[in-house]
RNA sequence: GGGCCUGUAGCUCAGCGGUAGAGCAGUGGACUUUUAAUCCAUUGGUCGUGGGUUCGAAUCCCACCGGGCUCACCA
């Protein structure tokens, strides 16, 4: 490893530490009061003597004094820091030796300065970490989204946005895990390792295990695994963990992401409906304190009901084109040029209706809407409308144009399952490398009785880049995927 | 994978055929109430990498390595 100019001078000021005693890397350290505490509780506590901690962001010099701003997990603090008070050593390893990015440590009375500012006055100071690469530029923060990504650290330092986007996730969690456990929902851990992957429509990362001498499967979804428990009499359960998928990275997919999955047994989709719209009401009120939340150029307001509307009717709205009453698939294609979309010659069927919703549904879907009941065709794990047998019992929420899950009334025809699996097969076999293999130890499971249920998955990264208007999923995820560098 | 954009000092950015620049940070100095402190001086670069065009390339061309947007793919 090599150090440039400003790492060896940082090193060098290290080394005169040490030379004169002094541990820049000591293992105890002390905090009487938060720096946000201290600044909010000021009236009651002034005079008070403090001990206050942080990385010092900010260095203002004036002869034999210095203003240190120093910031916390919690907040700023300003250090006031006098020769008269510390004596002239300590103010020497002030000035000369601390240096921006430096983790330290002060004690001293609370007070104001003469502008109004919340102050330590500081009696003694000492470091605490000594920090050896600058950090970034104080004004401009870190503005290259490389480095926000790969050094997710320097971004959380520079950034008070990024920051807050950590802290709203965790909200987010915590208000969906209490949401779904007031409901009396039992969350469950299912494996993540699978010898064979199911419940979506995604190529699947592949691992091995050297004892059993298998390969496994990253999950692409937990849904087998809890609907093996509604199987098994836990009539609500749920999983907040991350999947897996082995696909492209955009602005809306990490490999790696965090989905909830939940399961009702004795509950269709209408239920998973109530709960996407009261879980969507709950994290609005008890993070964002609104119902109404603003992402990008759009306002939305939660408040439920949400529309119901049949993906059929969504698309007949759209782009005038009833798929149901055009039987002939060839037709359906023409008709779906005509209207603009890009339709390859080999695409069958439902994938043509999927790229109408995209391209003319879609778009438009900026308040709150389910869409419901699709084609049976790109869902196999969904029962049949009663009556129908072409469309399932599924829908999509949607909101300000993210699509935020996925659920249906859950198969729970054993024999059905299999015929949609054997369908799956003939698909793949075709060259669909999404297609879901056959899981006869799933159809085991069902053939021991699984009740009516209804299921749901919500991807709680775009969740969080809805609540808190980010464009893209990489500012959501603390350390998204990225290619990895030369030398890294 | 295709198209468009992008990579210059530790950080934020200018320069876009003719001597490599600014602000911040750093270094030296002045300063006992600053708020991105101020003032004086000053160090710092294989202009992503490798080829090519040219008298001359950070600048134009090609390839490659990263990144962004977008389309495709994909919940």
């Amino acid at each position: 490893m090599e150090f440039d100019d400003l790492q060896q001078t940082r090193i060098a000021k290290l080394q005169t530490l040490r030379d004169t005693g002094r541990d820049p890397y000591p293992p105890r350290s002390e905090r009487t009061i938060t720096n946000a505490e201290a600044v909010a509780e000021f009236d009651r506590r002034e005079g008070e003597t403090h001990t206050v901690v942080g990385r010092l962001m900010l260095k203002r010099g004036q002869g034999k004094i210095a203003f240190l701003t120093v910031r916390d997990g919690t907040g700023d603090i300003q250090f006031f820091v006098q020769q008269n008070n510390v004596g002239e050593v300590a103010m020497q390893v002030v000035k000369a030796l601390l240096d921006l990015g430096d983790i330290v440590q002060a004690t001293g009375t609370l007070m104001k300065t003469r502008n109004g500012e919340v102050s330590i006055d500081v009696t003694d100071i000492r470091l605490l970490s000594k920090a050896l690469s600058p950090p970034p530029e104080k004004w401009h923060g870190l503005q290259d989204i490389e480095k926000r990504y790969r050094q997710r650290y320097l971004d959380l330092i520079a950034n008070d946005e990024a920051r807050q986007v950590a802290v709203q996730r965790s909200r987010i969690l915590e208000a969906t895990r209490a949401f779904m456990n007031g409901r009396g929902f039992l969350e469950v851990e299912t494996p993540t390792l699978q010898p064979l992957y199911g419940g979506a429509a995604a190529r699947p990362f592949v691992t091995h295990h050297n004892t059993l001498d298998q390969d496994l499967y990253l999950r692409i979804a937990d849904e087998l695994y809890l609907k093996r428990l509604i199987v098994g009499g836990l009539e609500r359960v749920y999983e907040i963990c991350k999947d897996f998928r082995n696909e492209g990275i955009d602005r809306q997919h990490n490999p790696e992401f965090t989905m909830m999955e939940c399961y009702q047994a004795y509950a269709d989709y209408h239920a998973m409906m109530d709960i996407v719209e009261g879980l969507c009401a709950h994290v609005a009120t008890t993070v964002i304190g609104s119902l109404t939340v603003t992402y990008g150029d759009h306002t939305v307001d939660l408040r439920p009901p949400w529309p119901r509307i049949p993906l059929r009717d969504a698309v007949k709205d759209a782009c005038g084109i009833d798929y149901v009453a055009i039987t002939d698939t060839e037709e359906l294609r023409r008709r779906a040029r005509e209207a603009g979309a890009e339709i390859p010659s080999d695409m069958v069927r439902a994938r043509i209706i999927d790229e109408l919703l995209k391209a003319f549904v879609r778009p438009s879907l900026i308040a709150p809407t389910f869409l419901i009941d699709y084609p049976v065709e790109l869902s196999p794990l969904a029962k049949t409308k009663p009556g129908d047998p072409t469309v399932v019992e599924r829908f999509q929420p949607f909101i300000a144009g993210l699509e935020l899950g996925n659920a249906y009334t859950e198969l729970n025809d054993p024999l059905d399952q299999l015929a949609r699996f054997e369908e799956q097969a003939r698909q793949r076999a075709q060259g669909d490398m999404e297609a879901m293999p056959v899981d006869e130890d799933f159809v085991t499971a069902l053939m021991h009785g699984m009740p009516p249920t209804g299921g749901l998955g919500v991807g709680i990264d775009r969740m969080v880049m809805f609540f808190t208007n980010q464009p893209s999923i990489r500012d959501v995820i603390l350390f998204p995927a990225l290619r990895s560098t030369e030398g890294r």
